[in-house]
RNA sequence: GGAGAAAUGGCAGAGUGGUCGAAUGCGGCAGUCUUGAAAACUGUUGAGGGUCACACCUCCGGGGGUUCGAAUCCCUCUUUCUCCGCCA
């Protein structure tokens, strides 16, 4: 959520840079400026009237050892009528404060000056483009039917288990999951990251502290016994490590990364195009998060782009980089690029990492800060990124790489696979 | 799952219903001394709201209650530890 005194100092900024997600924020930002005024009304309110109480209190107490019962039974009538005025007060209090907290719940992150105005993913910006796309022999397949073909993926199994969306792999197409979870969590280590394992369950506050509460509770699969919620990524436990956090300034930057199953509901969104590997119910990610100092979180961004550009580099896939528009941007992200592999025999592009700066957005509802150098604690960055999600990165390996004789592993990998070809 | 004990500042650890945002030690920071460092000594050192700055208010695991007044008493939840049971 963002910082409300940031809201009051630069309005125009807000409002401006919100419309970029097509929100018209002025109503909104001018009933946080009041909300919070009020606030501090009835906060100044309460505060002088227990002050009174308080010292109506030692008085009391000064008259009782003096011996003079009668006097204190007088000041104590006075302060029953304090604690009705402060009860009053503090209630009143704690819907306004509610009240403002539900209309920051509300605004999304404000985006970076970079990000384009927009709607939706037509408007993105194509800032990179690199790799070649292959030439497929006649009759290449979609990954579900390669799949099918070479018997290592069993979607049908999965929907006898579970239901749709949680496909079972098998023989090769297992251990190429395994490999490139590996080789991805390697390429993380050898960049700087430590690896975590980490929960595939969190509390409600954890859910609330990335901001998977209040609104998108749909998304979740909720464990409703226990109260606790599957993860949708390893985002969720990775930045709550952090929360309630004052870490020192020197052990900024944090970089860590995990790999994780994630769990998504994904209510609603059924049809062709997320056939396959598409989108799933239950996918494999391995996930980069850091924490960073607010002057380097840009130069931190650029950074992890480079890092997942080398990753996709190496698999030697066509992909693109696209600057997500305001109206693509999710809500907590100030800046994220979306990374695109080309997938042939699909003939469209498949999303496989995204990588955003949430700027002070999630540190302010974490209560994630650092030291500075004038001891004072101030709100770090957080910025997160998928090295990388496992399920369409496959899918561009099975149709990019398809020859007649089989499946061709990217060299990178054969390490990790021991074998070459899946046939 | 059962029985018992506990939860206090960065850490350790005192705390009688009022004078407690909280002793003391360690750690951190600043200074004295020193060519420099160590040691020693002196000072300083929680967070949030509020203010131009003070004042003032809130916070002793979370929530509720008793009381004029709660770190301290009561209820409840959570967590940790010890013992028992179960268990990969």
């Amino acid at each position: 959520m963002l910082q409300v005194p940031f809201i009051r100092e630069n309005k125009a900024l807000v409002i401006e840079r919100l419309a970029k997600r097509n929100i018209d924020a002025t109503q909104l930002i001018d009933d946080v400026v009041t909300f919070d005024e009020d606030r501090k009304r009835l906060q100044t309110e309460l505060d002088n009237t227990l002050a009174e109480s308080n010292t109506l209190s030692k008085e009391i107490g000064n008259l009782y050892k003096s011996g003079e019962a009668q006097k204190a039974h007088l000041l104590k009538e006075k302060t029953s009528q304090l604690k009705e005025a402060s009860k009053q007060l503090s209630e009143a209090l704690s819907n306004k404060v509610e009240a403002l907290n539900e209309l920051l719940y509300k605004i999304p992150n404000v985006p970076n000056k970079l990000v384009p105005r927009g709607n939706s993913e037509a408007d993105n910006e194509e800032i990179f483009n690199e790799g070649d796309v292959p030439k497929l022999h006649d009759g290449a397949l979609p990954h579900w039917e390669l799949a099918k073909k070479y018997d290592i993926i069993d979607f049908e199994l999965g929907t006898k288990i579970t239901g749709a969306g949680f496909p079972v792999y098998k023989g090769k197409g297992a251990r190429l999951q395994r490999a490139l979870i590996a080789y991805f969590l390697n390429k993380n280590t050898a960049a700087g990251y430590t690896e975590y394992q980490l929960p595939l369950m969190v509390n409600e506050a954890s859910a609330f502290g990335t901001g998977q509460l209040p609104d998108k509770e749909g998304q979740m699969y909720h464990v409703t016994e226990d109260n606790l919620y599957l993860i949708p990524t390893a985002e969720v436990p990775g930045t709550n490590i952090f929360r309630d956090v004052v870490l020192g300034e020197t052990e900024l930057p944090v970089s860590i990364t995990g790999y994780t199953p994630c769990f998504r509901r994904e209510a609603g969104s059924y049809g062709a195009h997320v056939r396959g590997l598409n989108r799933l119910h239950q996918f494999d990610k391995v996930e980069i998060i850091r924490v960073e100092h607010p002057t380097k979180s840009y130069e931190a961004l650029d950074g992890m782009v480079e890092h997942v550009k080398d990753i996709i580099k190496e698999l030697k896939l066509p992909y693109r980089i696209l600057r997500l528009c305001g109206g693509d941007t999710s809500f907590a992200s100030a800046l994220t690029y979306d990374f695109e592999v080309f997938s042939t025999a699909q003939d469209r592009w498949l999303e496989i990492s995204s990588v955003s700066n949430f700027e002070t957005f999630q540190a302010n509802r974490l209560k994630l800060r650092f030291k500075n150098s004038d001891g004072k604690n101030e709100l770090a960055h957080t910025l997160n990124g998928s090295a990388l999600a496992l399920p369409r990165v496959l899918a561009g390996i099975l149709e990019n790489y398809q020859t007649k004789d089989g499946i061709v592993i990217p060299e990178v990998l054969q390490p990790y696979t021991g074998f070459k070809i899946i046939n």
